[in-house]
Formats: C-alpha cells, sequence, structure tokens
DNA sequence: TCCGATTTTATGACTAGGTACTAAAAGTAA
DNA sequence: TTACTTTTAGTACCTAGTCATAAAATCGGA
C-alpha cells in the first residue's frame, strides 16, 4: 500500500540518515512514487540532493581526520602550563566519551586527560609514564567539564618524576592520579632496564 | 613556469591527496595547464574524478562512525571472555595511537585497552573502576599487536572485585595493573561513600 | 633546421544526478 | 460537481565529468 504523504515524508527523512547515499531514483522506487514527487518531498523538508549529502559527510570526516590526530597528541585542552612545574587542562565530556547507558564517563578518558597532562607537564620531548597509581573519585557525567590539575612533586631515587593530577568537576574532586615519569635527558645509568616507558 | 609533465604530475598527486575536494577546472589553472591535460594526468596515474574521490572519503568516514560507537565501548577486539574470571582482547597499535615522535604508543591508550578489558570482564551491566595501580614495563610501537589478559584474582572488604590485566606483545610483558572495579549489584552498606567510580 | 615522437589542447557526443519551472492528471473531501 | 491537494510528466539547463578523435605545440636528436 501507498503510504499518505506525511508517512511518506518522515520514512523519507529516516532512510536518507540511515543511508546518505541513495538516490532519488532508488528512493521512487522504494516508496512506489515518481521521481518527482521525491523531489517534491525533498524540496519541502530540505534535505540536499545525494551528491551534496555525500560532500556533507565527505567534509565531515576530513575536519575530523584533520583535528583527530593533532587534537589526540593531547586530551583536552591546555589552559595554562609552567615546565617541570605545573600545569591546568580541561576536558568536555561528551556523548562519544559515556557509556552508553549510565551516560557515565569511561575512566579510561579520564586517565587520559590526567595522562596526557602529566606527559605534558614534563618540559621534555620524550616524557613517557612509567608507572601509575589512579583513582577515580567519584562518576563524571556526559555534560560535565573537568578540569586537570598536575603537578610536579618530586623525583624518585631512579631520576624519575613525580607528578600528581587531581580533577575536578566544579569544586569537587573526580579523579586523582601519582604518576612517574620517564624522561630521556637523563641518562639511563642504573640497572633499571626493564621498566621505564608507557 | 611550467614544470615537466613528470613534476606535475607528482605535484597533482599531493595536491589531490590533501585536498580531494578540488576540480579538474581548479587543478588546470593550479597548474596552468589545460583540463584535458589534468584529465589525461589523472588517467595515467588512475586518480579518480571529483565526485568519485569524495564518495570515497564519505563512505570510509560513514565506515568509521558506525565503528566508531559501538567500537569504542570497548578498546581493542575481545577474543574471548569468561565471566568474572578471565578475558583476553587485542589492540592493534596504529598512527593514530602512538606519539607522532618517536612512535611509541601512548600510555592512555594500553590503559585503555586494560580498563575496558577489566570493565568487561565483570559480569554486571554498571561495573566501573574505582582504582587502578598501573606499570608501563615496556614501550609499545606502531604496528605491534598488544594482547591483554585480566584474571579476576579477589575481592577487597568493600565488596570491591580485584582484576589483573597483563598486557603482552609476543611473549613480552609491556603494561600490567591492578584494577579495583565497583559493581552495582552490591548494594553500598559500608560508609565508603565518597570514592567507587570511574 | 627539419623529422618524428611526445605532450598538450580542442572539440563534440554522451553520462549521472540532479535543479527549476510549467502543466496536466489523479485523488480527495465537502 | 467543485475546489483543493497531491502526484506525475516533460522540458531546458547544470556540473563535473567520460570517451574518442584530431589538431596544434613542444622537444630531442641527427
Amino acid at each position: 500500500m501507498r503510504k499518505s504523504k506525511r508517512e511518506r515524508q518522515r520514512l523519507l527523512q529516516e532512510t536518507i540518515r540511515e543511508n546518505p547515499f541513495i538516490t532519488d531514483e532508488e528512493l521512487a522506487e522504494k516508496f512506489s512514487v515518481s521521481v518527482q514527487t521525491i523531489r517534491l518531498d525533498r524540496l519541502e523538508l530540505s534535505i540536499p540532493e545525494l551528491r551534496e549529502r555525500i560532500k556533507n559527510v565527505a567534509r565531515q570526516s576530513f575536519a575530523d581526520k584533520v583535528r583527530a590526530l593533532p587534537l589526540e597528541e593531547v586530551i583536552g585542552d591546555i589552559i595554562d602550563i609552567e615546565p617541570d612545574a605545573s600545569a591546568i587542562s580541561i576536558f568536555d565530556v561528551k556523548e562519544e566519551h559515556v557509556f552508553r547507558r549510565t551516560r557515565i564517563a569511561r575512566g579510561h578518558h579520564l586517565f587520559a586527560q590526567a595522562n596526557s597532562l602529566a606527559v605534558a607537564v614534563i618540559h621534555d620531548e620524550l616524557a613517557l609514564t612509567a608507572k601509575a597509581t589512579i583513582r577515580f573519585v567519584r562518576q563524571v557525567k556526559e555534560g560535565e567539564r573537568v578540569v586537570a590539575k598536575a603537578k610536579v612533586t618530586g623525583k624518585t631515587a631512579h631520576g624519575r618524576t613525580i607528578v600528581e593530577v587531581n580533577s575536578y568537576v566544579g569544586q569537587e574532586l573526580v579523579f586523582s592520579g601519582t604518576f612517574e615519569m620517564y624522561r630521556s635527558n637523563i641518562e639511563k645509568k642504573d640497572g633499571d632496564s626493564n621498566e621505564y616507558r608507557g
């Protein structure tokens, strides 16, 4: 049976959202109407033509890709840094960072922000995490803004740097971690050969 | 000066790689040759036309998007799991996971794999990480495959579950961590109110 | 300098997947 | 039946090409 205009347009939107690569001709066949009807529908619903839709998808992914690599260098935006002393970054928890069901942020994103910040605060091109002890103090929900504060607090006997990172949502502590950082410019000289990078 | 054919074709490939959205006409102008020359070049280099290029970019991003959300639920592919006992996942280190300079995997990806696995092994819908102590034993490079093995080893007094995760590249241990996991089905009953989620 | 090969440009016919517009036909409700 | 909405048809035009043919320009070598 041929659906009503309203129903057809609803399904049309859904169909195109799911598969932007479908042509008017294919849509016409799918809904058993003429190509012209489909075009009228698109016009009424302000749905652009196939090529424009594809271009939009492509543009988005291209922008994402450009953003993906450099931005992944540091998780969160660093808003203040004093090399080898302290640093602050912010990270907005979005849909892609949470468990679908509970909307609670996955731990590794909070870890990633803190870890990135710990790497960044070290004034060394090859700083890497050797060890970390972390604690998720309270859950962080979608939409919340996490402010991570890193402080260099000392050094180990092996020449590693200790960085304390505390992350807050507003005034509340949500995450805290102690990071033991390896740095390259200190030549390895003691027999601790098999555990120093991350 | 107009470049030689060879040089022009080299630059053409590069230009299109950088910006797949450029038309033959724009390319012709850029290289001060006719549109036909550009088309001959594309033919010789097997570079598809603009619309096909755009479609390819879009297809890729579309596939990525479909993969992105559900796959992000777990970092790495789980290949074996025995609920509340053990689990194994593999994670291939790619370009996007490493420091550009050193090609060494960023710590948080290894953490994410281990953390995801620790969450997955717990037979509970709302399992969350409460605490973790981790160690990056050796660096992992781009192209390496990391196999993470999680084992439930015990419980704390608070009803939390302890999960040990060891990650290997081949036979070599590269990461190890102890995760203290919070689970929802154990009603909070002791006064430990302010530290249980991640 | 001329020859032949390579490279470049021009031209025309055709394509997909449309837009924009006009007009007619079909369906529907009072 | 009339009035209105909805659907279909048809035409001209568009972009960004393909494919094929042919002519013009350029280049290297004897």
